[in-house]
DNA sequence: CCATTATCATGCAAAATTGCATGGATTAAT
DNA sequence: ATTAATCCATGCAATTTTGCATGATAATGG
């Protein structure tokens, strides 16, 4: 029955790794192997099968019609392999083990930060590891367990929980002058980076401030904050953030602006972790409002 | 990230196999290693998820919980993999390599052999197997590549198509006397065994000669044959069997019992395996009607 | 145009995996 | 009760797989 040699899964995971990266040498960094290993596992698999799943060209390896035929087949595969070891450690149920958690940087670091710190009292043997990355952190792969953010998860396999109202303030650098509402002239902004042009804050600040200039960016609400307290201009920033910072002074334009959601969520499949429920108990005991 | 080692998916094969089988033998025999590297394997993936997923009783491996949860994506990782071999195999262009049949014992002996005599000689590159097991295999699994069998197939992704309708005839023994339509008292008959009672030339068979006593049973037509060649009884018998041994007569009650149609099925996939296509136009310009 | 930096293939030694043989333990049968 | 048959665990030797180092080739950039 078996053709040549009976193909081998794990060689599928090489197969969809070699697919995405497009080189042996990525591919291998990505699984934690190497290059060598790389080449000769994908030539077991390619006899295994009978057939070239890639064309070995002059910018890297890219699939065949063959490979592409079948590299749903291996995602399907790929999905199904992670949903079976996530369906396992959503059931452990010693408080230890690892527990990755991905937030912004500014939510990571004032409000997160000492809620980790208790945890970590309450519960030694977790190993947290929190992430305050833009990108995406995928609860699927389970690239993280839990995720904070400022809008809810669509995801069905995902569960979506409110879990408290931030609000925000206008800052500026202690005893410099305020600007008046509806004017702004002469005063400068720091903002987030032109990416988050259309956030509500922003569009706030153009139509009390319209006048203002945009004296600097960053997508890092803390660098922001900082150089907002060496006055380099004003700064729409989260109060927990803002009101911890002895050199900024709030500015009241007669409106507050806007505030932010903070959604947590994390994968279904891993409800009942001990030690992520542990955690998720705590966060919202210390943050939830 | 990863909590221990990062898991193979080559262990759930593994895992599937002790699932199905029970013991670490009988699994091992099923994938063609040894009962120590069973046992390994499966502690090395237990190790990777971090959980028991069977406990060894007394009587064999049995499932745990944890175990049981994730058997369903073990089994859907499985349809994959087949999934993707079979789609590859269907490309196969060249005319070698091995193919697959089953048919009951009859039709392979009487029907097929020379069709497959003279496949051989257009295709000697080309490993022919045929199986006339009365159990079923299965397409999917590609325990076969086509199958003959008197019933169409239902599964979706098999390809069925009609092959030929195949007259039967009721024999016995060249110079005994033939028995009278109707009654049939005195007369022994050679028939299926009993778990085909259902079919329609059995039930002809009852109605014909009432009378008649079951002097044998079988599941094997050219058993049947062979019996009632040597007088033991009368049996019906599918013509292209019947006719060809001169120890048999063919007895003529005055209705022809039922014919059966003869259905041949492959899996999608492999439509376009060059090998399977020959054989299969073959089949059909010799047997066809 | 040469230097640099990628890429993949291959020889070789180290490491990991496998199979064989065996032992112990349990169940079934005579 | 004793034999026979399974079944799993483990030590050990043989095989296989892996990683490292190197070389060959091609694209890239100064």
């Amino acid at each position: 029955m078996a053709r040549h040699a009976a193909m081998e899964w794990s060689d599928l995971r090489i197969f969809l790794a070699i697919a995405r990266e497009g080189t042996l040498g990525k591919a291998a960094r990505k699984l934690g192997q190497t290059q060598p290993t790389m080449g000769r596992r994908l030539r077991v698999l390619e006899d295994a099968v009978g057939q070239a799943l890639f064309q070995r060209t002059s910018d890297g390896f890219v699939l065949t019609d063959e490979g592409a035929a079948v590299l749903g087949h291996a995602e399907r595969i790929e999905e199904e392999a992670l949903a079976f070891q996530r369906q396992l450690a959503g059931r452990e149920q010693q408080l230890d083990g690892d527990l990755r958690l991905s937030s912004s940087d500014w939510f990571g670091l004032h409000m997160l930060a000492p809620v980790l710190a208790e945890f970590k009292r309450l519960h030694p043997g977790v190993a947290v590891e929190l992430l305050t990355d833009s990108r995406l952190y995928s609860l699927s792969r389970r690239e993280a367990d839990m995720v904070f953010r400022i809008a809810p998860f669509d995801e069905a396999e995902v569960i979506s929980r409110r879990l408290l109202h931030v609000s925000y303030a206008l800052y500026i650098r202690a005893g410099l002058p305020h600007p008046r509402a509806g004017d702004g002239s002469g005063a400068s902004l720091v903002t987030m980076d032109t990416a988050f042009d259309g956030m509500p804050d922003v569009a706030w600040l153009r139509r009390m401030l319209p006048q203002a200039t945009a004296a600097f960016r960053s997508n890092n609400r803390d660098v922001q904050a900082s150089l907002c307290a060496q006055g380099v201009g004003l700064a729409v920033l989260p109060r927990p953030l803002g009101d911890g910072m002895a050199e900024l002074e709030r500015v009241d334009l007669g409106e507050e602006p806007p505030g932010r959601i903070t959604w947590v969520g994390y994968h279904r499949d891993l409800r009942r972790l001990a030690r992520l429920r542990a955690l998720l108990d705590l966060v919202i005991a210390r943050l939830a409002n």
